[in-house]
This record gives structure tokens, C-alpha cells and sequence, in this order.
DNA sequence: GGAACCAGTGTACTTTAGTACATGATTATG
DNA sequence: CATAATCATGTACTAAAGTACACTGGTTCC
């Protein structure tokens, strides 16, 4: 790993190309240490889920499972050349996931709208923080409001959601979560849409 | 956006196209709202970059900024409908980053994790409980020991596993049962050419 | 036979959480 | 204009949750 990063340093490759089997298991925290110019992918047969997820935090820009056919092999390496990712589609959600809980710094979860419609934006924005496991005193700083308020608001979600205290409306909240990670995303049936304001079409009328 | 948010709901389309020029300032953090079955596409021609990082973060699938030609308009809304992204290049390397700053994180509630093995039975047995919404009452009640025994044992197993109270004892749990959710149902099959890779497309390419 | 660990309990105390009842301001809607 | 919804806050109170320090009894292992 030492003399491939010392070559990469020299020669500076647009992509290089590693092979999963021949990769340690230390190895894929120094992968993010070799150079930001160089974009690597990965081969091999029997890469997990888990384990791509892993090297595409690691730096990682592309993994290919299928070593043999070198023609697609050499569609993937051209598109990550170009700065595109290939990874397997489930990833994708979980890229999204892991963004958007990042942005609020809290775990901002994205919940399906079916348990929390009842609620209002601010119930919902405190709903989420508790469920992020903040404490009152910590949202209301947050929120800029009173710990009274927070109290108030959070007495209005527990009884809209039909729960008795904050850790069962977080076990509500990830509950939900799990639901829509389990949801596979492909539904062929579409239904169709009306013209409305902000909406605009579906991909239906295309 | 409240009408949206209904006619979303009721319809459950595939993928909703928005015109950026409707959209207001309030808006985008409502877009992580809609459903989580819906894929939302921003189309209009002056997204700053980092407007077009905000709606990704915000959980919009795709940007698309010719918004007269449709030919490709349609490519894009296939793509983001079938789990791809739909962004400007330069996002790409943004959100690699964005991932590998988040690791680190990550990694520190694994280890957590690693830590449940750490509680001894009882401790475990009561952590469970915790994890599943129960007072410590009725756990000392279902465990046939006095409340204050308990407490003792929480108060163990919070030390253990680095947090301060029940709702992050039931978080750290919850977390672990998704963790091994994720791993279960591995790889949807979709199509012959897409080989479960999902392609981040950069929309400079073409 | 201690040392180390596990399970259980007691008293006492501090801190959160949650509810009840009430008030005021703002905005939207019919 | 009136009514409803949303947001905010106050006082007061009850009930949990959590911590601190101390103690007993049972294994297990060197």
C-alpha cells in the first residue's frame, strides 16, 4: 500500500484501478490518503453492501463487481473519470440519508409524512430534536424559546401521535424511518397529476 | 407548498418536477418533508451552486437547469426516478467530502456497539427494556426486582456505552437493529445494463 | 483466602419531564 | 369581523429519572 501510494504520488493518475482481493483491511482507511487527484476504483467479485459503504467513505469513487467484463469496466472507469460515482443503487439512498443528517447538525431523519402530518412545523421541528435525543432545556436554547414552550409543544405531539413520553415518540419517529428504508423504490404504478402552482408535471405527462 | 404537500401525498408520484422560480426561500427545508417515495427535480435556469447544494442536502434527487429542452429533461427524470442523482459536478466532490468528514462520527457510535457486548446479562436485559419504551417501574415489576435496583443497573450500562440518559440508550440500540436491517435484503436486481449500479451523473456531461 | 465481579437493596438528594390551568399575540379563514 | 389555529409564556405541581454513598450476598478464579 505504501509503494502504490508512492507511484500514484509520481505518476498522478487520472483513475486507478485496485483489486478488492488484494486489499487489506487497513487498507481502506488509507485509501482517503492518497491523492485527491487520483480517483480510485475498486474491482472484485464479492464486495458487501456494507463493505462498499465503507470505501465510498473512505474515498473511493466507484466499485465494479463484475471483473470480467472489461467492456462495461471501461464505461465505469471513464465515468468516474469524469467525476461521477458508480456504486451500487441502495448506496444512493443512504448517501442522501447520511446528507440530510448532516445538514441540520442534528440527525434530521427523513420521515415519511403518513405519522407526522398532524403535526405542525414547530411540533415537528421539536419532535425531531427530541428524537435526536436532545434534552428541553438544550431545544429550547436551540429554538431560541422557552423550556415552558418546548414542554408545550411536546405535550401537544404526544398526544397527537398517541404516545406518553419522549422516548416512545423517538421509537415512533425511527420506527418510521425503518419503514421507509425498507420501501423498495420502484413502484411502476403512477398515478397522474393536475396542473398546480409550484407543481408542474410528473414524469408521466413526459 | 402545503397544497403540494397533500396532492404528494395522495398520489405518491414517482418524481415531482419543481420550478426553482416558485420556490420560496421557506420551501426547501420543507422538500425533506414530502414523502420519501418521491423523488423531487428542480428545474430553472439560475441555481447558484450552492443553492443546488442546499437542495440536495434538503433531499432533491436532481437539478436540471436547461429547462426548455426536453429531450433531456426526460432522460434526467428517468434517471432520478430509477435512484439516481442528477447534479453538477462539483457537487460530486462535495459530497464525498461531506462523507468522509461524517466518518469519523460514525465511527464512534459503532464502537458504541461494540461496547453492548460489554453489559453483563441483567444489563442487558434491562437495556433492552429501555430501548423499548418501558418504564423503570415496570421493568423492575416485569424483572421481579425493586426500581431502585434498576436505576443502579442503568446507570451501569450508561457509563458503559458513553451516554447520559434512556433516550440515548434506546437511540444506540435502535441504531444497531437498523444497522442489521440493512444488511438482510441485499440488492434489488434491476436491469440488465444497470448491474445494481447506481451512476451519479454529473448534468456538465452532457 | 482474598480479589474481582455480579446482582440486589437502602436512604437521600438533584434534576428533568410532563401536566393542569391560564394568558397574550399573530395570522389566516370563512 | 369573528373564530380558529399557531406560537409563546407564566406559575405551580407531580412524577419520573438519575446520582451519590453505603452495604449484603453470591460466584469465580488465581
Amino acid at each position: 500500500m505504501g509503494a502504490l501510494r508512492a507511484e500514484v504520488e509520481q505518476i498522478k493518475p487520472e483513475v486507478v484501478l485496485l483489486d478488492y482481493g488484494l486489499l487489506g483491511a487497513d487498507d481502506v482507511v488509507s485509501l482517503s490518503r492518497i491523492s485527491t487527484q487520483t480517483r480510485i476504483v475498486i474491482i472484485g467479485g464479492d464486495i458487501s453492501e456494507e463493505m462498499e459503504w465503507k470505501l465510498l467513505k473512505a474515498g473511493v469513487r466507484g466499485c465494479y463487481r463484475n471483473d470480467a467484463d472489461t467492456k462495461f469496466l471501461k464505461q465505469v472507469v471513464m465515468a468516474v473519470r469524469d467525476g461521477e460515482l458508480w456504486i451500487r443503487r441502495t448506496l444512493t439512498c443512504r448517501l442522501i440519508d447520511e446528507l440530510g443528517r448532516t445538514t441540520a447538525k442534528n440527525k434530521a431523519y427523513r420521515v415519511s409524512l403518513g405519522l407526522l402530518n398532524k403535526l405542525t412545523q414547530r411540533e415537528y421541528d421539536i419532535a425531531v430534536r427530541v428524537g435526536n435525543g436532545e434534552s428541553n432545556k438544550l431545544i429550547a436554547k436551540a429554538c431560541g424559546i422557552t423550556e415552558r414552550t418546548v414542554k408545550a409543544h411536546l405535550t401537544e405531539v404526544f398526544q397527537k401521535l398517541g404516545v406518553t413520553d419522549r422516548l416512545n415518540l423517538a421509537l415512533v419517529l425511527s420506527a418510521d424511518e425503518r419503514a421507509s428504508l425498507r420501501k423498495s423504490p420502484s413502484s411502476p404504478v403512477i398515478g397522474k397529476l393536475e396542473m398546480n402552482r409550484s407543481l408542474i408535471s410528473s414524469h408521466t405527462s413526459l
